[in-house]
DNA sequence: TTAATAAACGTTATATTATAACACTATGTT
DNA sequence: AACATAGTGTTATAATATAACGTTTATTAA
């Protein structure tokens, strides 16, 4: 039942080089590297992101302002993100736990406040930089 | 045998500002806030920022890219940080549930990275929103 | 208590991240 | 065909954040 998204000219070009790269991309350096295929502004960039993160196919690393290619195959629309953040190398590693993913999204605050989504960062240092 | 943490002139009067505002700010809207205090320049707003943050006195809402006061005693230093975030009025409300903090930090990533900290954040609506 | 060290300050300049606004083009409905 | 919707290209600018440099203040330890 799964819905194959067509994606544009642009979110595709954005969305390949996300996918290829083996870190989190910042959206300037996405641009700069796009400029030979014809995509020389900014707003271009930031486009095709959203429209990417509404359709899930990539997620938005908030406190690094970055982007990563969405790994794992479950979460068409994200509203379950969670993230492993090395902070000496940089790598970002996408959790998908679906234990981690229940009791998250089954977690209520007191306050009366239901939630849709959420958004977690871990951080430490990774296997190699340890 | 908790240090009582002494502030310099600038960090106490971010601080001031980030305590009586009833949501989370923007680094600019602080610095706007204090010009009359002689505070010019972004450098000072940010240096402040970065110090209450190692104090744990303040957190980075990073979705946002503002700061709220540190509501829970506990966290002298931040090291796990919960956050509901309502999208409609942007209320921000720190969560701070033991269980929850517990069951996070005790988390382990399968790739054998050992995490230091983490950040989450909920978004929904709130009450009043809702 | 003074010399050394570290922390904070003030300032100018600039880098980085993100959006506004407008006109145009392609695509797909009724 | 007429209309709506999504995507494009472009210029301009807003908003967020840091670099670099010299000075001042606070702390510490000789």
């Amino acid at each position: 039942m799964t819905q194959v998204q067509i994606l544009s000219r642009n979110q595709q070009i954005v969305l390949d080089i996300i996918e290829k790269a083996k870190g989190p991309l910042k959206a300037y350096s996405i641009l700069f590297n796009v400029q030979k295929k014809g995509i020389n502004a900014p707003q271009q960039i930031y486009r095709a992101l959203d429209k990417l993160i509404e359709m899930g196919k990539i997620h938005k690393i908030e406190s690094k302002n970055a982007f990563v290619a969405c790994r794992s195959s479950d979460c068409e629309i994200s509203k379950a993100t969670a993230f492993s953040i090395c902070e000496s190398c940089e790598m970002v590693d996408e959790i998908s736990d679906a234990k981690l993913s229940k009791y998250l999204s089954s977690f209520n605050h007191k306050k009366g406040m239901k939630f849709k989504r959420f958004n977690l960062e871990f951080f430490g240092l990774c296997k190699k930089c340890k």
